[in-house]
DNA sequence: TGAAATTAGTTGCAAATGATACTATTCTGT
DNA sequence: ACAGAATAGTATCATTTGCAACTAATTTCA
């Protein structure tokens, strides 16, 4: 077996190299984590979420997600208010600073994304896409038991 | 933007979800972490090599590799030996034991590649690999300023 | 040659992370 | 209606991680 060829390990040298490329980027401008950056890009789509809603929204661990909204919270960047419905949960929504940061951060995030798919074609993107679908699947049918992700 | 098509954030989440599949097993039947596991992956291929040449094959940062090396020396499954051409570097190579950890690991870590990808024909796991192979040459000229990887 | 720069590897320390336990609230089934 | 199970979110604590500094050895080149 070669190391080098095998697909979980390539998948996470792939994937550090990507995120931390992109995650230098919103550390130096907008001084966010990349879970605060995930939690601003699922609020930027408009609806108030819950914390709970955000981890199904970014694949994070409840105590990050926690943790991140507190930072932004802090910051002003979102604000909490107290889900009528469920006297537990917080529908969390961006302030209008968090949403002019999101305003700025979106362009980022979609120039590095093409910046990664520069030279690929429509064809491959999509070849990209459809085998990301369905590692997916097989992932989640893999991981039906339990237990989160660490690297390979 | 939608997070749930970024393709940082989509390759993120698959590499996470398939190296935690991955990693419990080694831990479960081995008590490897998988930087460790990483080590004997690539001294199993039988060459000596220094910490330094550990860390060029495995993508792992220099301390990680110091530390995955020691607890190996430590459990008896790797051993060090001063370099006659470069007194700062030691050559490490499996013992006996680490062989015969190795002998184990590796048909398991096939096994789990191969049910990752069950159901994925030839030709698509052709073109995983040709997809994986491009992304990560436009990493490498992305990446080239410095800083390694993290999360998006 | 030999002073300055580089490299191999380790260590110390601070920050990030995750598991677990915990409080408050809501749901379930009888 | 109410006891027990489940859920939202937070806090605590131990572990992991990564950066920067460090020692020792080697290379560079003036």
């Amino acid at each position: 077996m070669r190391l080098r060829d095998y697909l979980p390990y390539r998948l996470s040298v792939a994937s550090n190299k990507a995120s931390g490329l992109i995650a230098r980027a919103y550390q130096a401008r907008f001084g966010l984590t990349i879970w605060e950056w995930r939690v601003i890009a699922v609020l930027g789509e408009g609806a108030p979420l819950t914390a709970q809603a955000v981890c199904e929204a970014t694949a994070m661990d409840k105590v990050t997600v926690s943790r991140a909204i507190r930072a932004l919270d802090a910051r002003r960047l979102v604000k909490r208010t107290q889900s009528p419905a469920d006297r537990r949960a917080s529908d969390v929504t961006l302030t209008p600073d968090g949403q002019a940061i999101y305003l700025e951060i979106a362009p980022l995030a979609l120039h590095y994304e093409a910046a990664l798919l520069e030279g690929f074609s429509a064809e491959e993107r999509a070849q990209l896409v459809a085998l990301l679908d369905k590692l997916e699947a097989r992932l989640v049918g893999l991981t039906a038991d339990g237990g989160e992700g660490r690297q390979v």
